[in-house]
RNA sequence: GGUUCGGUAGCUCAGCUGGAUAGAGCAACUGCCUUCUAAGCAGUAGGUCAUUGGUUCGAAUCCAAUCCGGAUCACCA
């Protein structure tokens, strides 16, 4: 039970014996004391005041006793000021803690809940390769799947990919067209890019044909509809429901190009999947569904045979679940494949990572799903993250601002590299080693960029200033850890008998404010597995290496004052390295021994 | 227009279940490497928390209105 939980209990309890009155835990507010007042934790009085009808000062008083009279072991001291009562941690709870704790590599994580939990992230198209956008989604969603499973849960990976659609047909088209037989293995290109490269010659095209034909006297909307290369992309979807060989043959290609592609960044920047979907197998789900909802009464169907669902009583708006030509539109696959997941996993939980543009059609799929009784709908969240943009504003393909997602890697972990070539601190390094390094540094500074800032937020992205290595970064954190295992290293790690003096040291400032720091990792994690936000988990790891690091600064933890500092304080440094190492790993960010 | 998310230091962001004098990082400036790694530490400077009103012991935080910006409201995916 976390400190804080503690007091709680505590303050909840003295009331109750003082003056009878029962309260709820989240009643109790309890604060980090500020610095500028002696004690660690505070309990805000003001809100008592009325209910038990006491003068702030009195009731703080009075309190305070009680709570340092009954738990002596955790409370050493308090005092009162204005509605605020300053408990001071006893020196003894620290000390105990940290040498309890500091070989503790779990410390933090939960046992196994029995829950269990789908993430699906990633979902990438097959015409064009990942970037700076996707990268987001990626670092989250398998963040939030790794906090979730530290934290108890069973997790189940998922990425649907869209391997079919006219944009797909778009980039076969203009490989036929452009190509010679052109692969990626004919001209060294990365699968994927290769195929993005068709697609960008497809619009190309496409603008070309159409202002021909305007500048032909047709007008633009005309000459949309009419350029012959669009026509053949259409003509090519077609053939591609009707199954036509060849065409299959050619999507099956260039699709494994993109693959190929895909894998190889995956592989690069650390995400992985238990279970991929592929649209192209999924697109006809749900049409059985629309069948139960008619039947329902859920779904109604106008006079052209369209049917649709009416959400106006929810405050949105009617939504068409299937054309009246018959075919399914895309909320329909999303609906079967909420039941084929079900079917396959039956978690209790799916979470969604999905760009905030889509915050009404999740809203939509959820209440759907919720009308037509699926079992698993009520367990759909959906974890909506802002986009990345530019200084100038949003990225788009056409305008060339998109910012490539192996570009960016390879450029991060090249800045790595001359960074701490600069600095010579690892010459006698391994080459491989090295190569080892500069990745972990290099993707540690890019992942860390991502994953600091509230995933509800937008976020921008300067490409002309680089990623920084300085301040609240991966690489200062990586940095820190690094230092506390050299540290650890030369002290030949502490020892195993515990140096425990009868009268407690008090502990320095310092010492305590990391001590305190470390205790409030559970807590952090749970919360941010609560939330599904990792950026909890950044700005914390970044606020204990900072503490850490003032700590490093001004007391010395190898050579301390006496034996009992010593064996505290490379305790407390241990643990620190533990909790920073646990924290970035769920992050996907690893710490290198040394840097 | 409806819905929705946001507006905090020059820049990028914390803080938002109401609590003490609003915090970091970057950029700027000043110190600190003959003792554990200076990718660091200590310090200076930098604020009308978009605006107005309300709720109360107390508001960056809650409510209302207004202004500004984004997203969305497809028989696209």
């Amino acid at each position: 039970m976390s400190v804080v939980l503690q007091i709680k209990v505590a303050a909840a309890r003295a009331i109750k014996e003082l003056y009878g009155v029962e309260l709820q835990l989240n009643e109790v507010l309890v604060n980090a004391t500020k610095p500028e007042f002696e004690g660690d934790y505070t309990v805000v009085l003001f809100a008592f005041v009325k209910q038990l009808k006491k003068s702030p000062d009195a009731l703080g008083q009075e309190l305070g006793n009680q709570l340092v009279q009954q738990n002596g072991h955790l409370f050493s001291s308090f005092n009162v000021i204005k509605g605020f009562l300053n408990l001071s941690i006893s020196a003894g709870f620290w000390s105990q803690f940290v040498h309890s704790q500091y070989n503790n590599t779990h410390f933090g994580t939960s046992a196994a809940n029995g829950e269990k939990v789908m993430v699906e992230y990633s979902s990438p198209n097959t015409n064009k390769p990942l970037h700076l956008g996707h990268l987001r989604n990626n670092f989250l969603g398998w963040s939030i799947a790794t906090i979730l499973k530290s934290t108890g849960y069973e997790i189940i990976k998922t990425c649907i990919v869209n391997d079919r659609g006219i944009h797909i047909c778009k980039s076969m088209i203009a490989w036929q067209l452009f190509s010679n037989g052109a692969t990626p293995e004919s001209t060294g290109i990365k699968g994927d890019h290769f195929v993005g490269d068709y697609y960008v010659k497809f619009n190309g095209e496409y603008k070309k044909q159409v202002q021909d034909l305007t500048a032909g006297g047709i007008t633009e909307e005309v000459a949309e509809k009419e350029a012959p290369i669009m026509k053949a992309a259409q003509q090519m979807l077609i053939d591609w429901e009707a199954g036509k060989p060849e065409v299959m043959e050619l999507w099956r290609n260039m699709n494994s190009w993109v693959y190929e592609g895909f894998a190889a960044t995956y592989q690069r920047i650390g995400s992985d999947f238990d279970k991929v979907y592929y649209e192209s197998q999924t697109y006809l789900l749900g049409k059985d569904l629309v069948e139960k909802g008619l039947a329902k009464g859920v779904f109604f169907q106008k006079e052209d045979g369209s049917v649709w669902i009416d959400l106006t009583a929810e405050g949105l708006d009617e939504k068409l679940v299937r054309r009246k030509d018959g075919t399914s539109v895309y909320i329909t696959q999303d609906i079967g494949l909420v039941e084929q997941k079900q079917k396959e996993f039956n978690a209790s939980q799916s979470i969604y990572v999905v760009g905030d543009e889509q915050n009404y059609h999740f809203k939509v799929l959820k209440l759907i799903c919720q009308k037509l009784g699926l079992p698993s709908a009520d367990g759909i969240y959906h974890l909506s993250y802002g986009m990345v943009e530019l200084p100038s504003g949003k990225m788009k393909s056409r305008e060339g601002t998109v910012v490539d997602a192996d570009d960016l890697v390879t450029e991060m972990v090249a800045i790595a590299k001359q960074k701490t070539e600069e600095l010579g601190k690892v010459k006698d390094f391994a080459p491989e080693e090295l190569i080892e390094l500069y990745d972990i540094i290099g993707l540690g500074a890019l992942k860390f960029f991502l994953l600091r800032v509230d995933p509800k937020k937008k976020m921008v992205f300067n490409p002309e200033e680089s990623i920084d290595f300085h301040g609240f970064t991966g690489p200062f954190i990586q940095y820190t850890h690094a230092r506390i295992k050299s540290i650890l290293r030369k002290a030949g790690g502490s020892s195993e008998e515990a140096i425990v003096s009868e009268q407690q040291l008090p502990l320095l400032p310092l010492e305590k404010a990391l001590a305190i720091e470390l205790e409030q990792f559970p807590a952090v994690l749970q919360e941010a597995a609560r939330e599904h936000d990792p950026s909890k988990i950044a700005i914390y790891t970044f606020n204990l290496a900072k503490t850490f690091s003032s700590l490093y600064a001004e007391h010395s933890i190898g050579n301390a004052e006496n034996e009992e500092k010593k064996q505290l304080r490379l305790r407390l440094a241990q643990l620190t390295a533990n909790v920073i190492k646990k924290g970035m790993e769920v992050l996907g960010i690893k710490v290198p021994e040394r840097m």
